[in-house]
Parts: C-alpha cells; structure tokens; sequence
DNA sequence: TAGATTGTTAATCGATTAACAATC
DNA sequence: TAGATTGTTAATCGATTAACAATC
C-alpha cells in the first residue's frame, strides 16, 4: 500500500547486484558484508545497503549477508519466481537471436510463439518455437497468457504493432526498435537502442581522442 | 584543455536528440525552439538547453535551433563524422545479426571481419564481411587499424579475448557478455548486458502487478 | 562481552528545473 | 522596435556518501 517508489538508479542496480550474488554462491561463498561485496563490484558500501533496504533488511549485524538467501531475496524482487511468458515480433536475425538464448529461458523467460510479415518463414521453428504469421497475432495474444511482447522489426512497424499488442492486452513490450513507443500508463516498455548505445561509445572514444591532444 | 567533464546523463541523451532531429529533418522542419522539442521529447526545454550549452551555442536567441545545423554539430559531437572500423568477435546468432545490421554502416561503423573459434564458420562470409579464425585476432590486429571490438561471446571467453584486444591496442569494447571487463583506464567499455534488461523489465511488471492489489 | 557490521539518519554532492538578463 | 528564445546563473530536488547508534 505505502509504495516508497524506488528510484530508477537503484532497479538498474538490482540485476547487478544478482548477478554478483550469482557468482559468489558458484564460489561456494556463503556470506558477504557490504564492505567485501562493494570492493569486489566496485561501488561503495553505503550504497549496497541504501538500495537493499528499500525492500526491507535482509542482512544481520556484525555478520553480513547471507549470499543464497539475498540471492533469492533479489530474484524475487525482480520477479525471476515466476514464468515470463513472451512472444517475439519479427524473425529476423535479431529475434531468431534472442530466441535461440537459451539463458533467458533458465531465468524464466520463455518465448512462446514468433511472428513474422513474411510467409516464408512462417511454419519454421527455432528451437521447437513455431514461427507464425503476423495477423494471428492478436488471437494468439487472446488465446494465451503472454506477459512480454519482444519487438524486433523495424521502427514503423514497431509503432503498429504497438497497437495490436496494447489492444490485445500486453502489458510489457521489450522493444529493439530505434522508436519511443507511445503506451497507456499501465504497459511499461524497456528500450535497447543498440544504435544509441553505440553511439555513446563512439563518443567517449572521440573524447579520449580530443583529451590526449 | 580545459575540460568540463561532461556527465553520463547527458552522453546518454545525446543519442535522442540526434535521432530527433533526425527525425525533424525528414519531416522537413527546419528550425525548433527547445520549448517545442521538449513537447516532442518529453523533457524539459531547461534540460536540453543545458544540455547542449555543454558543447557550445548552437541556438540563436529569439529563433531557436536550425535542426540540419545542430543534427551535425551533434553527430560531431557523437563522433558519426568519421568511420569507426570494427571487428565482432564471436560468429554466433548475435554476432551475425550485428554484423547483418546495414544501419550500423550507414553511420561510419563498419565491420571488417568476424572471428570464432568454430573451424566450420571460418571462411564463410556475412554480407561480404569474411570470418576469421579466432587465433588471427592478434595478427589482424596489428595489421589494421580497428576502434571497436564487439564481444558476442560467453564471458569466460570474452575475459580472455579482452586480453588479446587490450594487449593489441584496442582502446574500445562493446560488451554484450554477462560480465564486467577489467579494462586499463585508457580502454572504454560499453555494455549491452540484455538479461539486466530483461529483468528491469521483469522487474516493473511485478511491482504493477503489486500496486494493482 | 567485544567486535563487526547492519540499518538509518544526516551531510554532501550532482543533476534537474526555474528564472531571467542578454540578444537576435 | 517588440517579441521570442537562447545562454547562463540561481534554486531546487534527488541521489550518493558519510557517520553512527542499534544490535547481532
């Protein structure tokens, strides 16, 4: 009820702090203050335990952390506890991609169907996904319990796509498409502009260019 | 000299701004106030000025901003007015998708060859970008001048491979491995971590999911 | 108990927004 | 010139870091 709204900055931290957790238990680690675990992820301590106790006090004093529970702790705050149904639009190389990632899966994202404009690639499978046609679509999302859309077409595309996938009820749209979807307030959408992140990196290396001069 | 040092806040938006104004140009728009942007891009019109004022006057008081002069004078700012030559390491799914991906070209990031340690692929083209046996990465190297290398392999092996890269004289990675690489100072490193993605977006489902109760 | 380390409050730092004088 | 809008300074807001009392 009292929700604290967690700022931006620290979601994006969760998945790291996971994965280091990750790590540490493939180690055979089995506890960490915030002090060890800020030297090894290179951040500093007070921040480790600012971020965890916006979702409560998952360590004990004098001791630390335990990894596997805070492990757990974490996975479950970022929702990896249940099945993320997806679909993916668009069966390109990027899609074909992202299905055949089998870590996905591990974490409990699993892709149900692909759809794609071009009827050739429709009946395929990549890895035992069927490959359907791009006008089933809003019945499949009406016939199936589907948490995630995956868009991978190109941006115009994206944009009408959008339409069918809000209409159809999907609530979360992981969109690779280089557009700034426009959605209800309810559907959250996570961007990866792989152009701009690209792009980002071209710059720092014109500025390390420019500060050797 | 005298460096500013600009913020990662707003490295990461410059991207946006250079996509809209792409955008505008297209629609044939040829000057904007920063009020009118902010509307399109949903910031304030104080952000973007501040933003740009980083990098110099590029708006006229009164008139606003000529969008084709600030489009350029941000790809500039971006580094996209020369090529920057790379090299993709790892000739799987997301390795051949990268290198298949025209746009990339279409802003001077061109891909000269792709390395795998699989026999079977060397030797294959991807859109007449020849794959290369992972054991030439040093020699190739050496004997052409690459900004970027692109990491599309496991992270144990991209922890090994940034080895031969750093020792080589590559100054920028762009990472899509689940792991943070230990870089000199003088090397810069962008990460694509896709699962951190996926699990921000897992991540608000849940708590929607949460807030509806 | 003494030592260690959390959870949390307070201080600092940086980024965003507001305001307005400069100027086209 | 009058109106519009920038460039820039000042105010606010939020996030990070420091400090320390609570407690295992």
């Amino acid at each position: 009820m009292e929700n604290k709204e967690i700022s931006n900055a620290v979601i994006k931290r969760l998945p790291r702090y996971h994965r280091y957790l990750g790590d540490l238990m493939a180690q055979g680690v089995e506890r960490i203050s915030s002090q060890e675990l800020s030297i090894r992820m290179n951040v500093t301590a007070s921040q480790i335990r600012q971020d965890l106790n916006n979702f409560g006090g998952f360590g004990q004093q004098g001791y630390g952390y335990n990894v596997a529970y805070l492990y757990q702790e974490i996975a479950k705050i970022l929702g990896l506890d249940r099945e993320n149904s997806m679909v993916i639009i668009g069966c390109g190389n990027f899609g074909r991609a992202l299905a055949n990632y089998q870590n996905f899966e591990n974490r409990g994202f699993v892709t149900k169907a692909i759809f794609d404009v071009n009827p050739d690639k429709v009946g395929n499978r990549v890895r035992n996904i069927p490959v359907l046609y791009i006008d089933e679509l809003a019945k499949f999302l009406q016939n199936n319990d589907i948490k995630i859309a995956v868009l991978t077409i190109p941006r115009e595309e994206a944009v009408k796509v959008t339409e069918v996938l809000v209409d159809n009820g999907i609530k979360a749209i992981w969109n690779f498409a280089h557009v700034d979807l426009d959605v209800p307030s309810d559907v959250v959408v996570e961007n990866v502009h792989l152009s701009e992140s690209l792009m980002q990196l071209s710059y720092r290396i014109a500025e390390a260019a420019k500060n050797k001069k």
